[in-house]
DNA sequence: AAACCAGATTAAAATCATTCTAAACTGCTT
DNA sequence: AAGCAGTTTAGAATGATTTTAATCTGGTTT
């Protein structure tokens, strides 16, 4: 039974697929067979950081192959869409997010690795924009080390 | 007088230059010709955002030239010395803030600008760290754009 | 003041993630 | 089954930053 549109869901193993291709399609994107498969692996029911790289090895391992441009586009397509989310990192490169719900990271400086914190987590009071400006969007990345 | 080690004290014009090179001295960095022009840019009363392009325009304004390479040494070696952070900047590339105190920024969209929001005016609930990492820095940044 | 040397600067080449190009392909509609 | 806009593709291009290996220079020692 299909019963949802949003990335933000999850999806049983049978449906699956057939979710994918509706959700691509209520975002106007043509369900190809690389959207597809990008979105399987993005869309599942954890959410995760990813960037373009890590994303061609998974899809090498599955013995497939897609080019490093496609990907690429298949990922702005998506976080143009509101699938995705692009987050900062500390590290050369672009990372995205699966999780398009409101929330902050924190970075851990020796590895690069970025962990969700809940927005109720981390509340700010965020001071009035400069006139004739509007807040977009507030962004807190909290760095931590291991403790040696 | 000399008074001062730190970038974030201010200069008289009259000791400047000597200033500049106690103050690289007392970070164990030698007073190079090409470190003492740019300090001169950098730690003057002014608070600004910088990057090696900005940097390597201003020089070639005053009818002086540095190595591309020089221009990246010497702001990592600031940075290390305390005497610049970077900052995250929406744009590619690498942005070091001369205002070493602790702020956030708001960033202007459109244009990629940075803007200081003192620190006070933007508090935050930091969450406890994940157990066995301690906390390093919280960073914000309050993305906004011009209404239209 | 000449010699010396670790550390600095340099031009040019290398790197590398990302984007561009323009040619070939494919979902979808007719 | 034809047609076409929208997609994918390999490979070239981009551009900020880093590396390389050679040359230079502060600062110390002789």
């Amino acid at each position: 039974a299909s019963k949802l549109l949003s990335a933000k869901d999850e999806f049983t193993v049978t449906d699956h697929a057939t979710d994918i291709k509706t959700m691509l399609r209520s975002a106007n994107l043509r369900p190809t067979r690389q959207r597809v498969l990008l979105a399987g692996l993005l869309f599942g029911p954890t959410k995760c950081h990813v960037n373009a790289d890590l994303l061609a090895q998974k899809i090498a391992q599955m013995g497939e192959h897609m080019a490093t441009a496609t990907i690429y586009n298949c990922l702005h397509q998506f976080e143009a869409a509101g699938l995705l989310q692009r987050v900062p990192s500390g590290e050369d490169g672009i990372t995205f997010d699966t999780n398009i719900a409101k929330h902050h990271h924190f970075l851990v400086e020796e590895t690069g690795e970025l962990i969700d914190i809940p927005f109720g987590d981390l509340q700010a009071n965020v001071p009035q924009a400069p006139t004739g400006y509007e807040i977009e969007s507030v962004e807190m990345v909290v760095k931590i080390r291991k403790i040696s």
